[in-house]
DNA sequence: AGAATTCCTTGATGTAGATCAATGGTATTT
DNA sequence: AAATACCATTGATCTACATCAAGGAATTCT
């Protein structure tokens, strides 16, 4: 049940073993089956989802009904609304599964209360937020820079695991594109 | 030369006035006059710049040559390429400073240090990658959902001070439009 | 197994925003 | 105060990608 968030804490700090079984009692498990969601655009968010078992995707929707894809995440990953979740305001986004999946999730109080009892659990948090920081900021200077093409080769790049997982038009909105020029886009590719 | 510095902390979180103390020794002071670079697209990012006066921008350069602004960066806030600075690889940008300017520079040693050191800074540093990363998901959700209208009122709404002093063909970089666009829509905007 | 979704592809056409080019204005520099 | 950058605007034209529409394959449901 714990394996994916250890492993992937044992890859920024060190905690002590009886830190690690003080960890265990802050999250709720959760299982989602697939199309189930964990928010719906709308409500505030309350949980911030660690990935054990699964893929999720947040998204938002315009005016005119269509989807934009903000994130992906699969086994090891987090996903939450931040804004919503830390000011308790109303998110615009949804975030639901697309396979079965298996989650830990942990609520404002439970987050806070585990980084002030160990300091290297905020320590690790913020190497996440490090992180996804930098990933951030390579996506926006993507979505300013580059072509369709180059956006579509440089996603399956950074990301081969979810290029692999997600249906094709998911893969669109996430980049900003339509399906149809996504699948232009890879026949192009296809022909070099 | 600390206001601007101990004023961002304050509203985060509170330090000892010996911390404050402390804390002073870690940062460089730096002047930039207008036009100066901080990091040149490149080299390695050594420093984790805080602006306590002017305004600075971190761009990229495509293979047409034009530039891409990835940041802007006001009094009491923080500038660098997290990317390079952490990992001390090459950066694609460049930071230079739109108006002459007075930093406080930080580099990986000083920041690391200054977290071991005073546990406080380091939930500062938290709360600040937190703010940011809200910052670039919502802009990241306004490339792949909004007009180009849109993303120029809602920029104005957001930002007010950034859209006051800086000159207009740096905001449509910012908001990845030509100049020509976007004195068209401004054009547009007024006739309303 | 058949029905119903969901998904991908292809073609025809439309459009938001880019590009190219020229003009006049306003700071900055000397 | 002239010279020189820098900047915003406008017009004409172009293009990358979107939209609309339809067909076929694959997956999921009953």
């Amino acid at each position: 049940m714990f394996e994916q968030l250890f492993k992937s804490i044992r890859e920024k700090v060190a905690l002590t073993p009886t830190e690690m079984e003080l960890c265990k009692t802050f999250f709720i498990p959760k299982k989602l089956r697939k199309k189930q969601s964990l928010l719906q655009e709308g409500d505030v968010c309350i949980y911030n989802a660690f990935v054990e078992k699964g893929i999720l995707r947040s998204f938002s929707i315009d005016e005119k009904g269509n989807e934009h894809i903000v994130q992906f995440a699969i086994e090891g990953w987090w996903i939450t609304d931040l804004a919503s979740f830390l000011t308790n305001s109303n998110s615009i986004y949804t975030i639901e599964a697309l396979e079965d999946s298996e989650l830990l999730l942990l609520t404002t109080e439970a987050r806070e209360a585990l980084m002030d009892q160990i300091p290297m659990f905020e320590r690790y948090q913020r190497l996440l937020l490090q992180n996804a920081y930098i990933a951030n900021q390579a996506r926006i200077n993507s979505a300013l820079t580059e072509t369709a093409e180059d956006k579509y080769l440089n996603l399956g790049k950074a990301y081969p695991g979810i290029v692999k997982r997600v249906p094709q038009h998911m893969l669109a909105s996430y980049l900003g594109l339509t399906p149809e020029t996504l699948s232009r886009v890879r026949k192009q590719i296809s022909k070099k």
